[in-house]
DNA sequence: CAACGGAGAGAATGCTCGTTCTCCCCATCC
DNA sequence: GGATGGGGAGAACGAGCATTCTCTCCGTTG
């Protein structure tokens, strides 16, 4: 038998793979267990239900998200670079082969008006990336009008790479960015 | 009995409402007959399969978005406040009660992993969006890459909205706009 | 060794939903 | 008037799915 510890990590793996490939709804319990290699039993253990489920795959996953943006950005060496870095990082996620758009903002399509813990999940998502910009331009001496301004531009780029099927819209947004960063 | 003509327009009014307030997924085709008021053997006649609504749903609603902008924005004196009156018309839609996003970017969300149909609609809708600003922008004389990036504004500050439930992003987003048509 | 408790496989349950079918009514036409 | 065809209401069907239950197996403990 596989420990508590390793069947929640694989449930986690599969429910996102899963979830964030075809949506939420697309994907039943069942396949979660086939593809986890966890039983249904030990699965219902972990998670008492599927909705806590998506709350866990939600949860850990705007964590890891936010800290590998953090990690790229910090890697750095002026609040300026770090700013325009955003859009890079953007670029390369946008071409991995499994991109799909924002989990969050796909959820909330989804589920938002069904599950306020899904649409609350998606919101402090958000709020965690504009108070990130933000923080940012404050770093450079900016207003936060400007990371404001910049979350949007990365906001849109998301969802239209998503929808487009290219990361060109990293690129468009640097450069907007980039033209905001100077005026400010 | 009422016409067909009637019918049909009774059922896409009922489906957009259900289906952009509730998500496609989480509406059945009988809550479609009840508000609608059409039996569900007419319904299939005018409509053969929920996808096939939901395609038509999807179209109806991307000509009269894009209709209703263009009636907005057209209404200003200058190609300059056209543009930036498109924002001033994403404000106005925010604070509609029923506002929740982007229909496209929803059911994107929702069903573009499983449904190439809606994946090909909602990228023609955001396709014709970019060229429409792009066009405001060459009526002023401005490059398309101004357009491409006012565009990313406006689906940021749409998603932003549709999130946090306020319509500030659309503030937000014109003072970006500004800034980046100044220095166009 | 024997009882036990927890684990896996997967069947069973109960519900939802897309789609079709049945049955009955009524307006039209001979 | 009586046949007919199209329409409405809603039951029926079949599939999918979240969740629970059953049965069997095996490792542990006394």
């Amino acid at each position: 038998m596989i420990s508590p510890e390793t069947a929640e990590l694989r449930i986690l793996d599969a429910a996102e793979t899963l979830f964030y490939g075809r949506g939420i709804q697309a994907v039943g319990m069942d396949e979660i267990r086939s593809t986890s290699g966890v039983s249904l039993k030990r699965l219902y253990q972990l998670f008492p239900s599927k909705g806590e489920l998506v709350q866990a795959y939600l949860r850990r996953r705007d964590v890891r998200w936010r800290q590998k943006l953090a990690a790229y950005a910090e890697a750095q060496a002026t609040p300026e670079e770090s700013i325009l870095a955003v859009f890079d990082w953007l670029h390369e996620w946008f071409g991995e082969p499994d991109f799909r758009g924002c989990a969050f903002s796909n959820s909330f399509g989804e589920l938002g008006a069904t599950s306020s813990a899904v649409a609350e999940t998606a919101r402090a998502h958000k709020e965690a990336f504009f108070r990130y910009l933000t923080g940012l331009t404050a770093a450079a001496g900016k207003p936060a009008s400007l990371g404001d301004h910049l979350a949007l531009l990365a906001e849109g780029a998301i969802t239209t790479a998503a929808i487009t099927g290219s990361a060109e819209p990293a690129h468009q947004a640097k450069a907007a960015a980039r033209v905001l960063l100077e005026a400010a």
